[in-house]
DNA sequence: TGCACGCAATTTTTT
DNA sequence: ATTGCGTGCA
């Protein structure tokens, strides 16, 4: 080995630009060998603008880090020159992690390197002023905006049942999205929200900015607003970021596409990786276009393709083509493989829902056990991705029921959970009294007998004294103008916040008990505590959480300034777990084996889709398909139903059309497990009557069904007669008794009524009787001891 | 102020 | 079916 390896070489690069490269000869590019001519492409065409289109498992992230280093490397840009931008936090950390290993270290100069909205807050801090904010802005989030929006059309007198806030909510952010200021919406749109749109958006913008607030879209906006009126400042980036990298460019809304516009109009040097075929939130406001007009938008670009697929067999690739084939509009890839043509997808119809949970449970297990002569498969390697996140609970109750170990990825993420919020808002109001928005979060909460016209006197006396609203209470309960227990709890809670607000500037205590300390004198841990609903137990869990979350951190402040922007799922749960999430959640991961459910025209394309948003719709549903289906590295099962509940109702099914677009010699057709009028196994039989089943079987009449017939090998059913075995493991039941109070994680309290095996009885107070495995269920009195 | 009942809505989700 | 929300009553 020479005297210095690529890293020394690299090191040497970046400590002393240009001249001792030259000197040390040219560095070793190992890092390129491990490329496909398409992807070196990509990574060494740095100059100019570059189109990467990077169909699903091509090797996006390889191709994108590897451009980095070899940005680096080449001494094209020191790590603070590169702008990359991805669009959310975890993408974000993946990179930086990867371009850390490629470059051994180097990528913690990478100071632009982030989400969209990290490095707009980043830009935003220095040049607040500039849009009537200070530098010490916060940013609020989703909640916070919709409690201020609810604030605002109250005050105008307008019909909230009519005209909810939640929708003027998203009628803004739609138009922040579209880089629209109050006065720049269009006429077209002036009758949004009854007529009141412009008018509330100019108000809640007014509001914002003596919060010294802003929202989400702000972000982009302000940056947007700033450079285009301060050609100095929009130069000063310009110059400084010679290259910049942007993740998932279909993603991108117009607001994201200016500002990208506005800062490469200097070197000119942008690279934009995407997939148009995966472009699956226009319905937040993503503009496929941006992608599919690139190259007239920055003339003289290069467009790569990246066709060659690592993740999937033939059979997945194949059938993924035929599904986004039927698409129009579309730049164009024809993905392939140099692998195996592997195994068929494989296509299910059943007779309702808990059919289809059933046999896909018991397909897993036969999986995970091994089956068809096939190597056992873990459960991490196994997901189930649905169209809408209501279609998990089938699941999830199955797979309870049976005792197979899930996960569900995607609801209300950590620190959008109530209690984190209410916790969240006292560390604010610790941090500063003058957070507003905390105090009215938590002002009641726990209960303290304050009420509305409690609030009311609050907000009036501070208003009128122009003050914020802990003064004003301050000035309520010194003045009378609150009497009686709520005053004096309020007087307690005022006297708390300036106890804790000393303590954490003392810094005598950490900021870690300090943390502990506010949550338990302020009566909110107690609160919890003493509440006795199937959540409760858990919600201290998630405070606890927050509590050691906070180790990471110097101090309180930085923590929530952390957190305004990071809103990511905190707990990673592990042991070997199938996982749940919706196939919006799934893009960009891959599993070894993949269960596509409810493949049913109105679910999955999504009725509502298709009637708000037509063709345009329809067609983002296929992407969204497409994208499920190259999830798969091995196995992929589609299944559907010919009868299913929905909202309560009976609804016959007919086969989702994109069943049809599925290319037959890239399928196997199972047979039914639907056998009407007789019921399977005897379990959780209490579903809904027979007849009204029978009277669904019109739908095997329907032409997708009569298709589908036709394509059907005849064939025993190949799955699962191992998977009806049971493991009896008695010692997970005995510690039981018939009669005992008993907890469980999702059904809450409730009381043994047999024991079966592994299995018990349990009639819930709340679910019902259900039968359930014993491993999931604990004694009831150890379930209210979560220790805090 | 706090609880109970009745009513309506109900895709996807990041920051 | 479920769940959140608003109104009405104790």
């Amino acid at each position: 080995m020479s005297s210095y390896s690529d890293e020394d070489a690299f090191e040497g690069a970046i400590a002393k630009p240009s001249l001792s490269q030259q000197a040390m000869g040219m560095p070793q590019f190992d890092y390129l060998d491990g490329l496909n001519p398409a992807q070196r492409e990509a990574v060494e065409k740095l100059e100019g603008p570059v189109l990467m289109l990077a169909g699903a498992g091509t090797g996006k992230t390889k191709a994108l880090t590897c451009r980095i280093a070899h940005l680096l490397a080449t001494n094209s840009a020191r790590p603070d020159e590169i702008l990359a931008v991805t669009f959310t936090n975890k993408a974000a950390r993946e990179m930086k992690t990867r371009i850390g290993t490629l470059t051994n270290g180097v990528s913690e100069g990478m100071r632009w390197l982030g989400t969209f909205h990290a490095i707009c807050v980043k830009q935003l801090r220095r040049h607040a002023e500039l849009v009537g904010l200070k530098t010490s802005f916060t940013i609020l989030d989703t909640d916070d905006q919709i409690r201020l929006l609810k604030q605002l059309v109250r005050a105008a007198n307008i019909d909230e049942k009519r005209w909810p806030p939640r929708m003027l909510a998203g009628i803004i952010d739609g138009w922040k999205n579209k880089a629209w200021l109050p006065s720049q919406v269009p006429v077209a749109e002036s009758s949004a929200y009854d007529g009141m749109g412009v008018e509330l958006y100019t108000a809640y913008q007014q509001r914002l900015k003596e919060l010294n607030a802003c929202d989400f879209g702000d972000l982009l906006l302000h940056m947007v607003t700033i450079f285009q009126t301060h050609a100095d400042i929009l130069a000063n980036y310009q110059r400084w970021y010679k290259y910049i990298l942007v993740d998932e460019y279909q993603d991108t809304n117009v607001a994201q596409y200016m500002w990208l516009r506005l800062l490469a109009q200097g070197h000119k040097n942008i690279c934009c990786v995407g997939d148009d075929d995966q472009s699956i939130y226009g319905w937040r406001g993503a503009e496929v276009g941006n992608i599919l007009r690139f190259e007239k938008d920055f003339p003289g670009a290069h467009v790569v393709r990246l066709e060659q697929n690592y993740r999937s067999t033939g059979h997945i690739l194949g059938a993924a083509a035929g599904v986004i084939d039927a698409n129009t509009n579309r730049l164009g890839k024809t993905l392939f493989t140099a692998g195996e043509d592997g195994e068929q997808v494989r296509l299910i119809g059943h007779m309702d829902g808990d059919t289809e949970a059933r046999w896909i449970g018991e397909e897993i297990e036969s999986m995970q056990r091994g089956t068809r002569g096939l190597d056992p498969i873990n459960l991490n390697s196994m997901a189930i991705l649905v169209r809408a996140s209501h279609q998990m609970r089938a699941f999830e109750d199955r797979f309870l029921t049976i005792g197979l170990p899930y996960r569900v990825i995607g609801g209300p993420r950590f620190y959008e959970r109530l209690e984190i919020r209410d916790a969240l808002a006292y560390f604010r109001l610790a941090v500063s009294q003058d957070d507003d928005l905390a105090f009215e979060r938590i002002v009641n909460t726990p209960k303290r007998g304050l009420g509305d016209k409690a609030v009311q006197t609050i907000q009036v006396t501070a208003r009128s004294n122009g003050v914020n609203l802990v003064e004003g209470a301050r000035m309520c309960v010194e003045s009378g103008l609150i009497k009686g227990k709520g005053a004096t709890a309020l007087k307690e809670l005022v006297q708390g916040l300036d106890r804790w607000h000393r303590q954490l500037l003392d810094e005598a205590d950490t900021h870690i008990e300090l943390a502990g300390m506010i949550l338990d004198e302020s009566g909110y841990t107690a609160h919890w505590q003493n509440t006795k609903t199937p959540e409760a137990p858990g919600r201290l869990e998630n405070l606890k959480e927050l509590v050691n979350g906070l180790e990471g951190f110097e101090n309180l402040q930085g923590f929530l300034e952390h957190i305004s922007l990071i809103m990511d799922n905190a707990k990673e749960e592990n042991g070997d777990m199938v996982t749940i999430m919706t196939l919006h959640g799934s893009k960009g991961l891959e599993f070894p084996a993949v269960f596509l459910p409810g493949w049913e025209e109105g679910i999955f394309p999504s009725q509502r889709s298709m009637d708000e948003s037509g063709l345009k719709g329809l067609e983002e549903e296929r992407r969204l398909a497409y994208v499920g289906i190259t999830r798969a590295e091995k196995h992929c099962l589609i299944s559907f139903v010919s009868s299913r509940q929905v909202f309560g109702r009976w609804q016959n099914q007919a086969p989702s059309r994109f069943i049809d677009e599925l290319p037959h010699k890239h399928v196997e057709v199972l047979p039914t497990t639907s056998q009407f009028g007789m019921g399977f196994g005897g379990e959780d039989d209490m579903a809904g009557s027979i007849h009204e089943k029978v009277a669904s079987a019109d739908v095997y009449n329907s032409p997708g069904w009569k298709r589908l017939q036709s394509r059907q090998q005849q064939r025993p059913t190949g799955q699962s007669r191992e998977a009806r075995g049971t493991t009896i493991d008695m010692t997970a039941t005995s510690s039981f008794t018939t009669g005992e109070r008993v907890f469980h994680q999702k059904f809450g309290y409730g009381e043994v009524i047999e024991i079966e095996g592994d299995k018990l009885v349990i009639e819930f107070d709340k679910a019902g009787e259900k039968k359930v495995v014993g491993k999931f269920i604990v004694s009831a009195d150890k379930a209210s001891d979560v220790p805090f």
